[in-house]
DNA sequence: CCGTTTGGTTTATATTATAAACCGATTTAT
DNA sequence: ATAAATCGGTTTATAATATAAACCAAACGG
């Protein structure tokens, strides 16, 4: 009945994280922070555990003289995802 | 686009105790341990909190001899649960 | 130069979740 | 009758997490 939830998505900025690369193909470091309005700390702490767990892949590179850290959804985090949400609904009545 | 989740409502423990109460219309620590396979220190101080904020209402009596502690999900706790599933929506691609 | 902004990372702290230990009452077994 | 096990929890300690605060190097603006 109630599936255990994956601990690494059911956290609300890295959930954020992840629904915005899968909509968006890749998104930079201040893309996302503007986006989820996290502190530039906790987004980082976050795009690395993320990354650690495979579930994202970061490029550290450079545009112009300025860095840029550009994050783009795996495969991993894609199927890690999905089956949260199916998880989860086993929590939420949706079948109302 | 993402409003902030309830924290009192996201977390998996709390999470089943409302899925389950809101299905049940009351239900006792022992049926709620079996159902959500926690411990029972994890289910009283989970318990404890939902309490705390209203969102259930927990009664503690007899039956024989023995001790009974029945829980019943509030208008409050139904409410909060419906707006956390609102905003979860917006994490979730549930439009797909 | 000097102060400020950009784009982050690291470290410290507060909050949360979880497990372990405990407790009083009740059965059960001896 | 009594010791041992079980029930129905609570309390307390510890581990994990999230968050914020402090920091840093490079770049830019005056």
């Amino acid at each position: 009945m109630f599936k255990p939830l994956d601990p690494l998505l059911h956290s609300e900025l890295r959930l954020a994280i992840i629904s915005i690369l899968l909509s968006v193909e890749e998104a930079d470091f201040v893309y996302l922070k503007e986006q989820t309005k996290s502190t530039s700390g906790n987004l980082s702490v976050q795009i690395d555990k993320l990354s650690e767990a495979g579930y994202i892949e970061v490029k550290r590179g450079f545009v112009g003289k300025r860095t840029r850290t550009v994050c783009k959804i795996t495969r991993v985090g894609i199927k890690a995802f999905e089956e949260y949400v199916e998880s989860l609904k086993g929590y939420l009545n949706l079948n109302k």
